[in-house]
DNA sequence: AGCGATACAGTACACCGTACGGAGAGAATC
DNA sequence: GATTCTCTCCGTACGGTGTACTGTATCGCT
């Protein structure tokens, strides 16, 4: 840690740290020129990364088990990478990399749930993406560019520019949310081994003991009704954006 | 792992843990009859975590550090609980137990909107909840009495059971949402010392070096028109609350 | 009084992120 | 060609984590 705190202010480290990460995301990395040839490359650091998250899940990601991974030991990471929360912000970046764009000739609505089904199979295919407590958005190239990308199809409406900015954000954060749902109960089924159905015949004891129709009987109307069964399907989270867009549409009609 | 697979399927031993919190949960706690007193409550234990949570944050909360603030041995914590996942499952349905229920003779927008109001004084009373990849939403009688009210209020639409799920579903998401947006905005700006505009002029590199307005035209047109100026503020999730249940609106007046 | 169950807590183990320093590789300079 | 300087790789170590195991002290019951 060279913290270097000059007389400036503590806002200095901050900016130090900062451009190091910017610079990791979006200048290729620098081949060294003066010492022993590397013997990874960065992207395949963050490959391996992400083949572990993936393999062993996102709690198991460790710095020495990517190292494993690649067959190297687990300090040498650290020549590619300041340290694990960077790394982390990388892969994400990487998953962002993988978000087509929709058609520019579409209608508004159309690029916009366009643009919500590749955030969908984003997390589909990156589950870890979710649940991990370090996630904040990186500034990265890909990132940027599929924001840039969705605010521009929401501005397509043409709503006042501050309203462009939280509609988006609605469907990146609704999308989030019912992804976060699936993964967090697919996720749970592996690890106990029992599926949506079984896990709740595991838990029986709390049916039988606990739980009353009486205290609970909208859930019991639901629950009989089948209001339960699709929940983690598709049409669950294109049913909210459906709900959210209809909100949009006719925020545009009065407009006019 | 061990996954002790005896005859009967994987569900038993997910049964025995699943009973276990399940009662902890849900029955007080079995005065010990026959050894020496303790010298705790699990209530204690329970609010102790939490103020580990607040104190330090939910990164810092470790048993050693509950225990600590509880004046006992790390290892006494487990005769209250049987690990961490199952404590901060109860700290969970404790802040769940804060959430205040609306008035039953309001019209249901009002009841809803209600409710949001409560869910985001909780998220914003309990940043903990949200900073950790722990969590899993528990079966604690608070959590169900407060889903089961928010059930009953979008149920006052009229509306078909399966849809009543999935409103009341995208209520609590986009809530959780917009504040995860606003406690990672805020425990960053803890973390760094620098607020929310500091942030971005700590990173300025990135403005000066990579971010081009030819790239991201939108971006830069929302933020010359101060459309991120007021990201996280309380009116951020009423609008997007507004839209959604303008959209379930449209679907009672459609309906008749 | 003695027995058996139980709470408390010390020690230990495997694992984590990463600071530090040494060994060796290879380009640049003399 | 010899030297110097930079940089990679990695072994070791430190302080942290969750928690299994074990021993001991304490209490209610017989």
């Amino acid at each position: 840690m060279d913290e270097t705190t000059s007389d400036e202010p503590g806002a200095e480290w901050g900016t130090a740290e900062g451009r190091a990460m910017i610079r990791l995301l979006w200048d290729p990395p620098p081949p060294p020129a003066r010492g022993p040839r590397q013997k990874l490359t960065l992207d395949q650091v963050v490959a391996g990364a992400i083949e572990v998250a993936h393999a062993h899940g996102v709690d198991e990601l460790s710095m020495r088990k990517v190292a494993q991974q690649l067959g190297v030991g687990a300090m040498s990471l650290y020549t590619y990478v300041p340290g694990k929360d960077e790394l982390f912000e990388l892969m994400i970046d990487r998953a962002w990399a993988g978000r087509a764009m929709p058609d520019r000739e579409l209608p508004w609505r159309a690029q916009v749930e366009f643009h919500a089904g590749e955030a969908w199979r984003m997390y589909q295919a990156n589950p870890w993406l979710i649940r991990s407590n370090l996630w904040r958005m990186p500034m990265g190239p890909h990132v940027l560019d599929a924001q840039e990308d969705l605010y521009r199809a929401v501005a397509l409406t043409g709503l006042p520019e501050g309203t462009v900015g939280r509609v988006a954000g609605l469907v990146e954060s609704h999308v989030f949310g019912a992804a976060r749902s699936a993964v967090t109960d697919t996720s749970l089924s592996a690890r106990t081994g029992v599926g949506y159905d079984d896990y709740w015949e595991s838990r029986s004891s709390f049916w039988g003991t606990y739980y009353s129709p009486e205290r609970f009987p909208t859930m019991t109307r639901i629950w009989q009704e089948g209001g339960f069964d699709e929940e983690f399907s598709d049409a669950a989270w294109e049913f909210g954006l459906g709900l959210l867009l209809d909100g949009v549409e006719r925020l545009t009609d009065g407009d006019t």
